[in-house]
DNA sequence: TTCTTGATATCTTTAAAAGTGATAGTAAAA
DNA sequence: TTTTACTATCACTTTTAAAGATATCAAGAA
């Protein structure tokens, strides 16, 4: 068993058929087949059913298909690890919720890109369940989520508390006022918004139901769609603060236990860890004492 | 990078010396000569430092070196998750304190022999030091030691707790009498047993000092030197209990604080767990619950 | 110093493995 | 029924690994 067999044999597992396995990995689909047959024997057991139609994993390659992963992600952190002399440098790519980007983030990553010129910090923003999943396969290094969070592969540590408010336009005096004018539509960032569903809980504990949610891509347009009273919004204090003080919106405070989110950096348990991303776990530690 | 380029490394890296190495893969030297620097040249860095009397690792190679263990213990557990069915079957290696051997696995061992037949059980006694790293290095799947253990790579569980007393011959009424005749000596199992660090606190804790060390292979024989009047030793009270009974020797009971001490079930905590294994761990389970 | 020893490096040859391309077979979908 | 989207097999080529012989090198002993 070698990794380029474990490597073939996901890439089929994944495409469900030797012959798309084959174009995804550039060689020939007899190719592909052979090698999928010296993995069977060498191991004594069947991993694909074959049809006409493509193939499909037996018990023993579902078994397989974990550890097949497992070794290409060992062999991407071995490569690091050996190429790494423990000054960080190279991408470094931290995921994180579009509030908490708007929020906090920006006196991080200055600081941060000031005291390690050598690295290349990207942000990818999303919502927390697609964080999760790009903490999981490695897309991104670490990501800033909206918890809590409970996952066996993932660490996760306290790095900010928000104060999440009620939006609305300027004339409602309060979130029951919201059920009079009939439907009630909310203002999301995202399809899987961190928000959405707490601010359905919100309403819902004010008797306020039938919702329709509205979508839009950033945070000034869902302010802008709050001061027209387009729908109701949920969002950091600090976030909202600005346009409430110019008499944009209002705000609507909740009660700490419903208001009260915090903020995780989460990562990967295992794994190697790059410097870049030791450093930047470093230099966020003077932030997550203070959140604590 | 393939996995049998990583078992040559680990192998030159163990020996010291790509001879060495080549003739403990069956091969020979110029070919291991040749694949180390293939996989050189695929990580774009030196892995050994040449010397006329063998190579060192370099730095990168320190680096590598873990990667390789982890590739080889995950090829291994793949093949063992593909072979397995469910059904436990197989060979079995628990490891085991040899007091906790004689105290409580016979039943147990009956026991789960006769619900798993297809399994071959094997134990395999040692101190607890011995222990824990034969459950790191795979030589046993999991094991009898005492506690506590704190290894970030362990998982254990209560399976026991002992009452340790210390034995002396029937004579000697008081553990402070045991001064009065001059040179203590403590009598134990093997060199770094269990017992011992802890005989020798509950000895000085009663201003016994100056001890020397007796070792004996089996229990019986420990028991007849500490009958024998020839030293002290530690033993849980229930393998001690017979031979008091009989008179021939004398248990001095320890207040809880010093006497009460936790036998651990303990294992690795990543790593494929066999249904043999699996099927193990919940035969223990009444035997654990009690022990709670 | 010179020889011996125990190592690595290199080169050539041979054997094995992987990859290619063509063809045949098969079952589902159109 | 025909087409389509697959897998299996085979003969052939290319690439790669292993073996064996030899050269080289440095440390330690005579």
């Amino acid at each position: 068993m070698e990794l380029s067999d474990l490597r073939i044999f996901e890439t089929v597992a994944r495409t469900g058929a030797m012959n798309r396995a084959a174009a995804e990995l550039h060689t020939v689909q007899s190719n592909v087949t052979a090698r999928v047959r010296l993995l069977e024997d060498g191991l004594g057991a069947a991993l694909f059913e074959r049809h006409s139609r493509g193939v499909r994993l037996t018990p023993a390659g579902e078994r397989l298909l974990p550890f097949a992963k497992a070794a290409a992600r060992l062999v991407a952190d071995a490569r690091r690890a050996v190429a790494d002399d423990g000054v960080p440098r190279g991408d470094l790519v931290i995921g994180s919720l579009e509030t908490t980007a708007a929020l906090h983030l920006s006196p991080i990553l200055t600081g941060f890109a000031a005291a390690y010129p050598g690295v290349d910090l990207a942000i990818r923003t999303g919502t927390t369940a697609e964080l999760i999943d790009d903490v999981l396969e490695g897309r991104v290094e670490g990501a800033f989520v909206c918890g809590p969070v409970d996952h066996p592969d993932v660490a996760f540590e306290t790095a900010f508390h928000e104060d999440l408010v009620a939006v609305t336009a300027p004339g409602v005096a309060d979130l029951h006022d919201l059920t009079a004018g009939g439907e009630v539509k909310i203002v999301v960032l995202r399809a899987g918004c961190s928000y959405r569903r707490k601010l359905e809980e919100v309403l819902a504990a004010r008797g306020v139901t039938g919702l329709r949610i509205l979508e839009f891509g950033t945070i000034e347009t869902i302010l802008g769609c709050a001061a027209a009273g387009l729908g109701v919004t949920l969002l950091p204090r600090g976030i909202a603060q600005g346009a409430a003080d110019r008499g944009r919106v209002r705000l609507h405070a909740l009660p700490a236990r419903e208001g009260r989110v915090t903020t995780l950096f989460i990562r990967r348990k295992d794994g190697y860890r790059a410097p870049a991303m030791a450093a930047f776990m470093n230099h966020l530690y003077p932030v997550r004492a203070a959140a604590e």
